[in-house]
RNA sequence: GCGAGAGUGGCGGAAUUGGCAGACGCGCUAGAUUUAGGAUCUAGUGUCCCUAGGAUGUGGGGGUUCGAGUCCCCCCUCUCGCACCA
């Protein structure tokens, strides 16, 4: 054994040593006690590994051999998330074909994870823009197609010039596109959607099951945003046609004074008359000019205009003007609302800006009393001015006994409203997955069948970025034929949102090479779900949720024997440089690379694991990393020093001190550990290797207990091996032992062990800890007490006052309380 | 605007159920060792008065309690999420 710790030698030794001898590798037919530990895959954007794939990897790392010592089969594997813009955009600038630029990135990354020392099985790797991975993406497409969970649809769909592409509800954010900020426009396109929106109650039903961040289920909650309700239908005055609306409050319908419509509703043109028209024309364009987020501002005064039209209210055949105006979303609801002044703010504002008539339907208290009112009187209360239902608490019994009502007379039923819209997922770019359909001019739309996949992906095309799907500059791939009538026939040209890529990837990962089928069923039903999930929260509403709905959609065609695919999910926190999120346009991106030059895999690794909670993330900062570059020099050196000067004696009385610390360490290391916080769990061995340390400068290596030092030193080392796991082979074999140690068992501590014969009490008087107190364990608290009332500093204390309270805090203090 | 979380030494951060605040590390100070530097080892390190000792201290103010970083009320700051969802 060197006497100096090399890491450079280390590391490369082992992780060659791995790689030859398939430590990683997972039996996955035979294994018996499986786990299934997975961190969300790169998505090789350009921007190589930076702080952030390590702080995910690294300590995820980290849990997976502490798992594997516990005694589980664990599989780990990674793959490239690698269809997407930043390779179709580099190849717009650069002329590289997306295909080579990805490749050459995949090669490069893949040698920088190599470098973390990871326990990735290679054998399983992933690539999600290869024939052999998408050909079955298509496939997914094809099982929601023929369930009619894909399917096509003209609709204002959400635009980013930027990407010049469309986006899924989910990937706007503030009204930007959630990749590149661009302020989101409305187009109107004919495009491809997955129902996802089937599947929202079982979406929230199914968070009950999982044992993820109450936070992430919570944003998942109001993402889907579940609202119980009616419809009611009005008539429309002197027309045979009826306007729907969707009101969460049934219990006020006698209190609408007008109507409003969203100004893309269908309606709209028809209902408005010759003297409004005009302004009616110009106030929907208006709208649909206006940017996503300035129309979803609350902070915006309501605008709106009158279409001169009228409907009745079924309840009291009242004459209800109806208007236009943009706070009304044509993607929520049926895009019309019945409006209650009076009792919603919204309505409230309008009412008063246009002089609409305001009218109270729900007293605050039983007197039935109307007040008046300076703004809406949303809270529950009690009905009035709405005939046979006078003097009913709106909600207990109001909403129940309108919705019978208006059921009984056909106007209108109870209704259940998510704002989850359908997953839109084409997209007007070239580097994803084709659209597994064709046009046929005889039989339309027609679906690629299962045994014709992958629709491969043209080499040749002409990249615009002007929002013209590539695709289609390719005649070859364009003209086809169709299946059925084997008529001729043109491709879909768009492709498909790289979410719908990694909404399944986890299947894939236990059998990435299958030819013949998507995966295994017998093997993923073995493997998943995914015991252990870990990866960013902003993810929250896009591929967490798209990967449970895809799960759910498999699992109802009786493809899985699960519904949700992730038990256990622990989101790492961020990185941040100087409080800035890290980015390469902000050019703040912190390299790895130097550092693990400089300091070695181990040491980095662990470091980023001390800074703090791991859930919490925090700002970089190198400040400390030479800290504990130091702390596995020290270790190094003290297994050194126990070979070079092998301890020889059987002194106990010292030692005693490192036993017990070894116990307390092996404890309390494990209990933080198994819940991600990696900080405290290091704090415990640095403790461990401190009182060794004392043990060793105080005691010499002659009298040293040769065989207790000798199991603490193993322990050491196996506790030291999820987090440092080069370092902690080369010691392992420094101490003779055979490889590897992870082949080894976690140590096991002994309750017994932690308790010291002696403990110390502090000694409370009136709140403030006065004196120490040294006792035996097991004494009884009269001795305690009678004890401390002896000691010098107490009496001190107690002169001329009298004891009202005394007892003993088990373990931890005595307690008195003197007047 | 609504909701959630956070605020602890010079710094990163610890503190089961209310029970000896500041574990662990960085930095700093002193000493040892070394030709020197670095490295290493030892001791110290919240602040104030400094002598044993005492006072004070977890964003600010109030409260409950023998005892509050932890529980309750008000306020300030920061971060994150949601934001006309009828």
């Amino acid at each position: 054994m060197n006497e100096e710790y090399n890491h450079e030698h280390i590391e490369s030794r082992w992780q060659k040593t791995w790689q030859d001898t398939e430590l990683y590798k997972v039996d996955m037919q035979k294994a018996e006690n499986k786990l299934y530990c997975l961190v969300m895959f790169i998505y090789p954007s350009g921007d190589k590994l930076h702080i952030g794939h390590w702080y995910n990897y690294g300590p995820t790392d980290s849990w997976a051999r502490f798992k594997r010592m516990q005694g589980y089969d664990v599989f780990e594997p990674m793959g490239y998330d690698a269809f997407g813009l930043p390779a179709e955009n580099y190849a717009i600038q650069k002329g590289v074909h997306p295909g080579k630029s990805t490749e050459d990135n995949i090669q490069y990354i893949r040698h920088q994870l190599k470098a973390i020392g990871a326990m990735y099985d290679w054998n399983k790797e992933i690539n999600t823009s290869a024939p052999e991975y998408y050909r079955w993406t298509q496939w997914m497409f094809l099982q929601l197609y023929n369930k009619g969970l894909a399917y096509r649809r003209k609709a204002p769909v959400n635009w980013c010039s930027s990407c010049a592409t469309v986006l899924a509800n989910e990937q706007v954010v503030d009204g930007e596109c959630e990749r590149c900020g661009t302020d989101v426009m409305t187009k109107d396109l004919e495009q491809w959607f997955f129902k996802i929106t089937d599947y929202a109650e079982r979406l929230l039903e199914g968070h009950d099951r999982i044992d993820w961040p109450e936070k992430t289920i919570h944003m998942q909650k109001n993402w889907i945003n579940k609202s119980v309700g009616a419809t009611v239908i009005f008539n429309l005055q002197n027309r045979d046609e009826t306007i729907s609306v969707f009101t969460t409050r049934p219990d006020t319908l006698w209190g609408v004074t007008y109507m409003v419509l969203a100004p893309e509703h269908p309606l709209v043109e028809e209902l408005t008359i010759d003297e409004h028209r005009q302004a009616v024309q110009e106030y929907a364009a208006q709208a649909r000019r206006t940017k996503e987020i300035d129309r979803l501002s609350t902070e915006r005064e309501k605008t709106g205009v009158f279409t001169g039209s009228y409907c009745i209210n079924p309840v009291n055949n009242e004459i209800v003007p109806i208007w236009v105006a943009d706070y009304v979303l044509m993607t929520y609801g049926t895009g019309a609302v019945m409006a209650v002044p009076g009792h919603d703010q919204r309505d409230f504002e309008f009412a008063t800006k246009y002089g609409l008539q305001i009218r109270q339907v729900i007293s605050r208290d039983e007197s039935l009393q109307e007040e008046e009112l300076e703004e809406a009187y949303e809270d529950p209360g009690y009905m009035i001015n709405s005939d046979q239902f006078n003097g009913l608490p709106s909600h207990e019994k109001g909403i129940p006994a309108v919705i019978d009502y208006l059921k009984e007379k056909g106007w209108g039923d109870k209704k259940v409203n998510y704002r989850l819209r359908d997953w839109l997922i084409s997209r007007q770019r070239y580097w994803g997955a084709p659209i597994p359909v064709v046009f046929c001019e005889k039989c339309g739309e027609v679906a690629i069948p299962e045994e014709d996949l992958p629709v491969l992906l043209p080499e040749k095309v002409e990249f615009t970025g002007k929002g013209k799907s590539p695709l289609g500059t390719n005649p070859d791939f364009v003209n086809t034929t169709c299946p059925k009538c084997q008529g001729p026939a043109r491709r879909e040209v768009d492709t498909m949102d790289t979410f719908v890529c990694s909404s399944w990837y986890f299947l894939r990962f236990p059998n990435p090479h299958l030819g013949d089928k998507p995966f295994d069923r017998e093997l993923v039903d073995k493997w998943l779900p995914v015991d252990q999930y870990v990866g960013g929260a902003e993810h929250a509403h896009m591929h967490l949720l798209y990967a449970r709905f895809l799960t759910k959609a498999l699992y109802d065609m009786g493809h899985l024997n699960f519904d949700e695919p992730f038990t256990r999910l622990v989101h790492q926190g961020t990185i941040t440089n100087s409080g800035a999120k890290m980015s390469k346009s902000r050019g703040n991106v912190v390299n790895p690379d130097a550092y693990v030059q400089t300091y070695g895999s181990d040491t980095f690794r662990m470091y980023m694991m001390f800074m703090g909670s791991y859930e919490e993330g925090g700002d970089w900062s190198d400040e400390g990393i030479v800290g504990m570059n130091r702390f596995l020099k020290r270790v190094w050196r003290l297994v050194y020093q126990m070979l070079t000067e092998p301890p020889q004696g059987n002194e106990t009385d010292k030692f005693n001190a490192v036993v017990r610390q070894m116990h307390y360490s092996i404890k309390y290391m494990t209990i933080d550990l198994e819940r991600f916080h990696f900080n405290t769990s290091i704090s415990r061995i640095m403790e461990l290797v401190n009182e060794m340390y004392s043990y060793t400068q105080n005691v010499g290596s002659s009298e040293q207990n040769k065989k207790l030092l000798t199991v603490v030193g193993q322990n050491l080392v196996k506790m030291l091996a999820p987090f440092s796991p080069h370092l902690a082979e080369e010691l392992w074999e420094a101490l003779g032992q055979s490889y590897s140690v992870f082949n080894t068992d976690w140590p096991q501590h002994d309750e017994a062990m932690l308790m010291t014969d002696q403990i110390n009490l502090g000694v409370q008087v009136n709140g403030k800890i006065r004196a120490q107190l040294e006792v035996d364990r097991n004494a009884d608290d009269r001795d305690i007490i009678s004890q401390a009332l002896e000691l010098d500093k107490i009496k001190k204390h107690l002169e001329g006052k009298k004891i009202v309270k005394s007892f003993v805090v088990p373990q931890k203090l005595v307690i008195l309380v003197v007047k």
